[in-house]
DNA sequence: AATCAATAGCCTTAAAATAGTCCATTGAAT
DNA sequence: ATTCAATGGACTATTTTAAGGCTATTGATT
């Protein structure tokens, strides 16, 4: 019922896809930290799944040019125009009603 | 010819999109830690754009059901059946030629 | 409008990541 | 086959985050 991978495979899958990034771009780990404005270290332990802030993912993705798909994780409600006027967000909360299992 | 967004800001608005999956689920911030094995503030710290790990943000994701975002970061060559064959991979580098503004 | 839970924010300690350097390994170019 | 640069891995010091607790706000429900 859950994913098999443990969260460590995931976080090395995930670097080998940050490395075919750079690969395709021909640039090498020395290139991206200076251009990401981070140390060589952090790209590794990235790129190897040793762990990593999000601070320095951040700052690598924007280097690679794919800061915008930081953008595509929330799906995005579509909601009415009129609805938009009163969609400030001031503080939202998870309300009581026991029945939270939405999708 | 850049994204204006600081580093900061980016987090800030990845956070708030973890806190809408999350608002979706409607599940609150202490629901969430526990259930992905981080503590409150991890969860906090990540909604708010504060500095966390990609640890964290791996766990998050699982417990709601987006660890599969992750895997859409590289667009993911496609190649044919003959090259899969011989796709192995043991360390790829960079190469020398100086065009390396590739796309 | 009053209640109460969800969230923000701060504090301290422990754990983890960054930064910088060095050396070993290995892929790519000659 | 040899050369040489790109990468991996380790080590240390410093900075940042996690964890856990505690209080102040504030949004949602009544």
């Amino acid at each position: 019922m859950q994913n098999s991978k443990t969260h460590e495979e995931m976080e090395a899958a995930f670097g080998q896809q940050l490395r075919d990034l750079r690969l395709r771009r021909n640039i090498d780990q020395r290139q991206l930290a200076e251009q990401a404005g981070v140390a060589l270290n952090a790209v590794k332990n990235l790129e190897n799944g040793r762990g990593a802030t999000l601070t320095s993912l951040v700052k690598v993705l924007r280097t690679l040019g794919r800061a915008d798909w930081l953008e595509t994780l929330a799906p995005a409600v579509a909601i009415s125009p009129m609805q938009m006027l009163k969609a400030k967000q001031p503080r939202q909360r998870a309300s009581k009603t026991k029945g939270s299992s939405n999708a």
